[in-house]
DNA sequence: TATGAGTGCTGAATCCATTTAGCACCGCCG
DNA sequence: CGGCGGTGCTAAATGGATTCAGCACTCATA
């Protein structure tokens, strides 16, 4: 590239025309009356000095950027956010555009700032993602400013993404259904008679409604429930312990995520006992772990990247707009932890 | 926020003042003659109103957006990437700037594109961060355009920040000598015989021979060491059992990364082998993994968020930049795989 | 031969903040 | 009283692209 940026006016003196014309032919307006020579004089001379406009005079004069603001609440953590990330620069990218990404630690300071930072560089849009669904706090923001929520919910507005947590749920149990599981069964990690004032998170409870209407609609019950706190390994691995101190009998394991799982993986390798010939386990997230597993962790998966390029999209789609939640399937990822049970 | 976007001449006719005073005074510019009641006048009414400025407009005129591109190869995959964005991202916010973040996939079209599309937004400057640190081809930029490459090197650009992989590569081996260790040292994942024509990648080779240089300081020698290609879990189970079955006598284990640990610690359960009272580990990365293991899993992290703030802090720091290689400490994260060698 | 419609294009305003050159005024000195 | 230096501020240009209003022509029609 030149030292000396190529402007519009340069390309245009070269093309033997005005900048306006240039303008409207580089633009491809449709209804203009510039002949077919200009054209081809304006292009050419585009090309052979690689003009590039510069977004920033354009934005000015448009109000349009090509930019998307991105405000999450973690990046760091989990591999969900960078997985919503990965999908919406995948989406964003096929429609031209780019992301300005900023993380708030779900700090509502920083998230303000975060917000101002967007405003003033003029974003056409702005994607809030957190990593547990909430209803989310958001300041005051343009009217103009085209909102959508990634895995969270606003009553201002409208538009947000959302893993099918529901039907989740039920395919989980179903999985261990189909397997011909009917006894036995335990559900780790929730416990709706303790936790029924607890938030969690939307999308949680959600995932809990799919997992119980599921059981329900197969004239089945919990053999228990475990209520646990914090969904880590080693929380899993002390609550699968404790479990088969107290019960013995125990086939199958729902767990609420891979985390969990992986713990109960852990409990039941000390334990003597063997994933899934003796013990089945359906679990959720399709966290990298799942796949490290041996055997390897059936679960039913969060469609990151799938729900971030979706967010992106109904920002860009103007017009036919879907008001309300966007559900998105959650893939359900069969490896080797459930089987029939042992008789 | 009001409906129209309150500017610089608002503020300055509510101030009683032209905006060339108006920018003047916000602006803080020092040599100004501009009186006392006028700096507060403007103030008052810029806070009254709510004014912001365009940064659009001020990128016009200025060539300085505050904003700072970041290319990534690969987001999603790794928990690297995004500890280098959330580090950098960090950085970028106490500095007032914001990040526009691509990802390229390592293609070199998508990484063309993403370069034009920045420079396009007149980006401050850009970062260029991979995941497996090699020599990275980067198209033209505009002379002015300044370059940090986060762990990567390039010979175009010099300034970079890689991880301090051979202070790393020697701690891990001085962690098992002071706990004992001088016999049954098996290297996994690593067999310089066999991989000398490898391009692994720059940041690796140094790993090894940091290790190989303390091995040689301590006047120690491996057992074997076991040429792995593909650094996951399996690999690694895979690996220790066919090494266990030739060689019992292995006592300790340095793992190239934790991904092969993870799998070690599965073929040492099936083995009937206890970490850390049979065998030894100590590994690299720092992986999530490495705390949920069972006993935890000592390993030389990846200092990934220092890595992106140091990179933005460089390349934000005009003056004095130190030249070259910014080589970033890796922390030693002791947690429980390792111990004196059985008797 | 005006009149009108159509064609191909341009001039100038506009978006908003920054910045340079310089105006108007004051008090003071010789 | 003329001139000089300092003080406090403003007008206008600038950056680069978009866009509206409209100019200068040609050709056909009444």
């Amino acid at each position: 590239m030149p030292a000396k940026r190529v402007t519009l006016a340069d390309v245009a003196k070269r093309a033997g025309l005005s900048s306006a014309a240039a303008s409207m032919i580089l633009n491809g307006r449709p209804d203009t009356r510039l002949s077919k020579e200009a054209h081809e004089r304006v292009h050419a001379a585009a090309a052979e000095l690689g003009y590039r406009p510069n977004l920033a005079a354009r934005g000015l004069r448009t109000d349009k950027t090509q930019t998307i603001g991105f405000v999450s609440d973690l990046v760091a953590t989990t591999r969900f956010a960078s997985g919503l990330i990965t999908g919406a620069l995948g989406a964003a990218e096929k429609a031209s555009h780019v992301l300005l990404v900023t993380e708030t630690g779900g700090d509502a300071r920083r998230e303000t700032d975060a917000i101002a930072a967007l405003v003033d560089r003029q974003v056409d849009g702005i994607v809030f993602a957190t990593m547990r669904a909430r209803d989310l706090f958001i300041p005051d923001l343009p009217e103009t400013t085209r909102v959508v929520l990634l895995n969270a919910t606003n009553t201002r507005y409208p538009l947000s993404v959302l893993p099918d947590e529901e039907a989740g749920g039920r395919a989980a149990v179903d999985l261990l259904v189909a397997a011909g599981h009917r006894d036995g069964i335990v559900l780790l990690g929730q416990n709706d008679d303790v936790e029924r004032e607890l938030f969690r998170s939307s999308t949680i409870s959600r995932r809990a409604a799919g997992i119980r209407a599921a059981m329900r609609a197969h004239g089945l019950e919990f053999a228990s429930e475990e209520s646990i706190w914090l969904w880590e390994p080693r929380n899993g691995y002390d609550a699968t312990r404790a479990l088969f101190e107290r019960d013995p009998g125990v086939r199958a394991l729902v767990c609420m995520n891979d985390r969990l799982a992986f713990g109960a993986y852990q409990a039941l390798g000390d334990l003597g006992l063997r994933v899934p010939d003796d013990v089945s386990i359906v679990s959720f997230d399709n966290d990298e772990l799942a796949s490290y597993l041996r055997p390897g962790l059936t679960t039913i998966g969060l469609p990151h990247e799938e729900m971030g390029a979706r967010a992106i999209e109904l920002l860009l789609a103007d017009g036919a707009t879907p008001e309300g939640e966007t559900l998105v399937d959650m893939p359900i990822v069969e490896r080797a932890s459930v089987a029939p049970p042992r008789a």
